[in-house]
DNA sequence: TTGAAAGCGCTAACAT
DNA sequence: ATGTTAGCGCTTTCAA
């Protein structure tokens, strides 16, 4: 590999001034430069200029499990405006586990210009690792207790959860279950409190036992299901709070038979890639993910050009109810109620393929 | 930050003695130095010892499409080997363009000690970049032509599509569509071929419009699932050569209200999470994914040990039909031929969730 | 076993 | 506008 005393050498010029010229100065040389350069195929070590400037132009993005098509999107937009931006991103997969993350994050704080972290679980306060490091960290669709110190980009899950309540509602269904994600964590809690929220409001708040609390993983998301139908009066309808468990509660449902919407009415939160072609297609609340990812990386960039530049800011994206097909006025509406009229609130239009 | 002349200083040593500590040697003052690190809280400087060492500890893995399942669990294969290792990983999204795969490829080549590739085309030779550079280079699922100079970790596709080719005809399908990925690729290629040599072999060889040339993308499956029923003789039976033209080609098949397996057989090449629960569940052609990307993290990881060791390896992983319900006998057998007795070669139990 | 010191490749004073 | 040079933090020869 050529260095730049190497270049310096062929064009007849000090360093200072192939480094002046890699920076875009104007210099006099600048036609010798380029030449040695090309011919010698120079391009500056990362490594010693990270050394000399402490600043290494590649981010940190920790995420609980890149196969879980919501955090594959956020990654590739987060990607996508990095690169765009000349960064580069280190991808660390925590497995779900906090003291993965601890460790990834003890080794990514001195290695990176700034970390985009959607935590495993939520502690009270944040890593010591970060509050000591101090670098740009912007936390992606979950956010710490205590933690106006740093910005974050989140989805209205609570908002979401409403519209899913209130989409059942609406239909008809009274004995509604709930999937619900671990009540620890932004996402599991705001879509918990906000489905429980727009039910008690309308007057229907669930019994504890249709109240599930699940992992956000698929296995979880199948022991809820079961649970939910194996009571003594089950459910009409079911709202599962993510993406995961929704698989797992429609594989539960389909093990026993159990026909959607004519038997029981489903609602995920999160859309599916096959989301349109299940049987029946999925009503679910939709996000904009990839958009979620690429707005991380906006801000993180933003705060890492300018530290102190705006106060932290707190991002919510909103959500929307997707309706299709598995969703319907319950078989046998409960007599304490007359079925109400469906009136959807927004919709979209599938496009093909 | 402290360095590691603040630790020196603490322990009462020269940073000789505390580099060598750190290297695992034996030095007397272990203890005084144990402490000082611990209370310094040092670590060394990743940019100071790459520079010297020339050495990152980083691997590049460039994928097409991250948010594509097989490569998200590729590189949730490949991340969990590297880390283990003590290695980070910088991920790569090439959008499916050589362009950009060749961008990144230049701005990897000398800031990584490794890289794992899955091409987005396949040139006739490798890029200058690696040519140039030498990193060492794992090449997955794809491979180039004229490269037994690097390692590469495949799946063996002729003999997956062969499987699904042979579980199409033994069911008695003899009008068989293939939705086929492009040619100029190692997969694409592969999996057109074996499917055809099958087909061929037992005397069903079919004719130039059942064969649809896609891009391994959606809409590629969707509109040549099309362009299939629009024949005058629609197949009985269709096999898409993979997981996103798969989807697709289901929703062709939804919008057009055709029942599968009644109306016509449908196999896939790799699973979909949903595959189980979709109606029907499908029949596929499977293959160990996060296994794939572990051993091409592993085996770049041996190279980057012993750039000379083993001459380049080319690993060939096993498919295997996973039949569920998405193929059945042809509604009217061709008058041609009985129907055959299906007689599954693979087979697997699914386990719940 | 240990320490002194050179040097990895670059940038940015500072001097000219 | 350009050159000289110190120094970023580490590892490793070389000498002791």
């Amino acid at each position: 590999m050529a260095t730049i005393y190497d270049v310096a050498r062929l064009a007849g010029v000090s360093t200072a001034t192939i480094s002046r010229y890699l920076k875009g100065e104007r210099v006099r040389a600048e036609h010798a430069v380029a030449d040695a350069i090309e011919e010698l195929r120079f391009r500056p070590s990362p490594a010693a200029r990270s050394l000399k400037l402490g600043t290494t132009h590649s981010i940190g993005v920790v995420v609980p499990d890149i196969a879980n098509p919501f955090f594959a999107a956020v990654v590739k937009g987060a990607e996508s405006i990095a690169r765009s931006r000349g960064y580069s991103v280190f991808l660390f997969n925590t497995e779900e586990s906090a003291e993965r993350e601890e460790e990834v994050l003890a080794a990514l704080a001195d290695r990176v210009d700034g970390i985009i972290l959607a935590p495993a679980t939520e502690p009270a306060d944040v890593s010591p690792v970060l509050r000591r490091a101090k670098p740009p960290v912007v936390f992606l669709d979950r956010e710490l207790a205590k933690t106006d110190a740093f910005d974050s980009v989140l989805v209205d899950n609570a908002d979401g959860a409403r519209q899913a309540a209130r989409h059942l509602f609406e239909l008809g269904h009274e004995r509604i279950g709930l999937i619900s994600g671990p009540l620890d964590t932004t996402p599991g809690l705001g879509r918990h409190e906000g489905f429980l929220d727009e039910l008690t409001r309308v007057g229907v708040e669930p019994s504890p036992d249709l109240i599930q609390i699940g992992d956000f993983r698929r296995e979880g998301g199948y022991q809820c299901a079961l649970r939910l139908l194996a009571l003594k009066k089950p459910p009409t309808a079911i709202f599962a709070a993510n993406n995961l468990m929704s698989i797992g509660a429609l594989r539960a449902l389909h093990a026993m038979s159990i026909r959607v919407p004519d038997e029981i009415s489903f609602v995920g939160f999160d859309d599916l890639d096959l989301g349109e072609i299940l049987d029946p297609p999925l009503t679910v609340i939709d996000r904009p993910m990839e958009e979620q990812g690429a707005l991380a990386m906006r801000l993180l960039l933003t705060r890492i050009d300018a530290p102190n530049g705006a106060p932290p800011q707190r991002i919510v994206l909103e959500t929307r109810l997707l309706i299709r097909s598995s969703t319907a006025p319950p078989a046998a509406p409960p007599q304490s109620a007359a079925p109400r009229r469906q009136k959807p609130r927004n919709q979209r239009k599938e496009t093909s393929a």
